[in-house]
RNA sequence: GCUCCUAUCGUCUAGAGGCCUAGGACGGAGCCCUCUCACGGCUUUAACCCCGGUUCGAAUCCGGGUAGGAGCGCCA
């Protein structure tokens, strides 16, 4: 059997951490299955949907690399014929009628219903029967189109990931499909593009589960197989509170700033909720392999920040150095590096990587390579620039200044011999090597820093600290 | 209030009745390595929400609590 997943979001924000979770459980189950992964834009809502926020989903899920598979994505408000068209049958099938009552009216049946203890829902006051008499319909009024639920038996979703929930029918009261000004709502929507689009498997946030047996009734009255559906449980911050906009809701472009290489992300977020054995790190073609709903977790999962970093490192560490490259230009470009002074990108990952858990560190990290010094950090230079040291430094200088070729080798035998000759321990004159030419006591080794760094600006930081005495 | 969902180390999880004196990973602690910071290696820390039941045997099955959460819109 063929698979098509959709990701249905609603454009009233950015892509946020919880969103392309499920996107990628969407993407990674089609895949698996060489199925097809759609996009659809749910902007029914015109009051809350916004460009920009196509846009931006847009944005994060190409920084992922998560692409659907439609040439287009669809887009809700411009399928409302179709909507219509659908109404219009079911009003004509008996499966859907026209109600008259007002927003006051059922504003006091909620709050009546709410005074009883009694779950709040729709009466049925328009609802035809055979043999019921119905009121008239007052003059002037639109009215909205209400499904006509079933009233007997019960729902049963067998859920791909929460097992099997069954739901009464005469716990589902009779929803609004279309609005007064003729405008379809989104439990309708999805019904009809989803059959339209041919989803075969529904995977979406948990807070849909409730809406679920009502979408599965209208499915039957269109004579419609219902899907598959996989509810997917919420991301919550690291505090076990929901992710609000206050703390840790942050969209996936945040996260791209804070420094995480795209594919370290999904890695973290594939792990949220699933497993496979002991394994925690997975190439992008493992988790399309070996991703299944068995193995998703029914209970809600927090962030935890330190787990993610310390799987961008382990990307950082082992994926090619070029792949890091635009990635890591972006950050130096941000903090106003231009990176066309210095060594070559490449070999900067290679000596940083293995000490940087983020790319923002990197960069922080790398700036000397590539621009010049705004002063030393001033522990590190109290601490390491003694007059003697500073003499050494000197001294040194004028050595490398000799040194016919500049390989790390050479700066190696070089600084090693200094520090020997001298009857020093290599840290004695290599601390004070790093803050003279990195502006502070941490860098990769020093042989493999000089070299980077260059013999010209090597000399002249050398020449310059010396000179500060 | 009603309906629905969830519950193993601090966190993510393994676990589908005996393989569990509960495994892995992150984090924490310690040791080793070491030119700084790191990496790496080793050791260690810490959990089956509670109460009943089924069974020779339960983290695993059932029931009831408790605690979290979601939904109950002419929002999506």
């Amino acid at each position: 059997m063929s698979v098509t997943t959709r990701f249905a979001p609603s454009p009233t924000g950015f892509l946020h951490i919880g969103g392309a979770r499920t996107a990628l459980f969407s993407y990674l189950y089609a895949k698996r299955f060489n199925g097809q992964f759609l996009l659809r834009i749910e902007d029914t809502d015109r009051e809350r949907s916004t460009q920009e926020a196509v846009d931006a989903i847009f944005e994060g899920m190409a920084w992922l690399g998560l692409h659907g598979d439609n040439k287009a994505p669809i887009y809700q408000t411009q399928r409302f014929d179709r909507y219509k068209e659908v109404i219009a049958q079911m009003l004509a099938a008996g499966t859907a009628y026209h109600c008259y009552a007002s927003k006051e009216e059922l504003d006091a049946l909620r709050a009546e219903q709410m005074a009883n203890k009694q779950k709040p829902r729709y009466d049925g006051r328009w609802r035809p029967e055979a043999g019921k008499l119905l009121p008239t319909p007052p003059a002037g009024v639109n009215p909205v189109v209400r499904f006509r639920n079933p009233t007997e038996g019960e729902v049963v979703l067998n859920d791909l990931i929460k097992g099997t929930i069954t739901f009464a029918s005469d716990e589902l009261d009779d929803l609004i499909i279309a609005r007064a000004d003729g405008t379809p709502t989104y439990n309708f929507c999805v019904v009809v593009d989803d059959m339209d689009m041919g989803v075969t498997h529904v995977i979406r946030g948990d807070d849909h589960v409730n809406n679920t047996p009502r979408q599965i009734n209208i499915l039957r009255a269109l004579g419609a197989t219902p899907p598959a559906y996989a509810h997917v449980s919420m991301i919550l911050g690291s505090d076990g509170a929901k992710l609000s906009k206050r703390h840790g809701a942050l969209g996936v472009m945040e996260y791209r700033s804070m420094g995480f290489l795209p594919e370290a992300l999904l890695n973290y977020l594939v792990r949220l909720g699933w497993s496979h054995g002991d394994q925690e790190l997975f190439t992008r073609e493992e988790m399309i392999a070996k991703f299944d709903f068995d193995h998703v977790s029914a209970s809600p999962a927090r962030f935890d920040m330190e787990k993610a970093w310390w799987v961008n490192h382990q990307y950082l560490k082992s994926v090619d150095p070029s792949v890091v490259v635009p990635e890591f230009q972006w950050h130096l470009e941000k903090i106003g590096v231009d990176v066309s002074q210095g060594p070559s990108l490449t070999a900067v990952i290679e000596q940083q990587r293995e000490r940087c858990r983020s790319l923002v560190e990197m960069a922080e990290k790398s700036k000397f390579f590539f621009a010049e010094l705004d002063g030393y950090n001033e522990k590190d230079a109290a601490k390491h620039f003694n007059p003697a040291a500073l003499a050494l430094l000197a001294e040194l200088r004028g050595q490398l200044e000799a040194l016919p070729e500049w390989t790390t080798e050479a700066l190696h035998a070089a600084v090693n011999g200094f520090a020997e000759a001298k009857g020093l321990g290599l840290g004695k004159i290599a601390q004070p090597i790093r803050v003279a030419v990195c502006g502070m006591a941490v860098s990769p080794p020093i042989d493999a820093t000089l070299f980077l760094l260059g013999r010209t600006r090597t000399l002249a930081r050398l020449a310059a600290a010396a000179g500060s005495a």
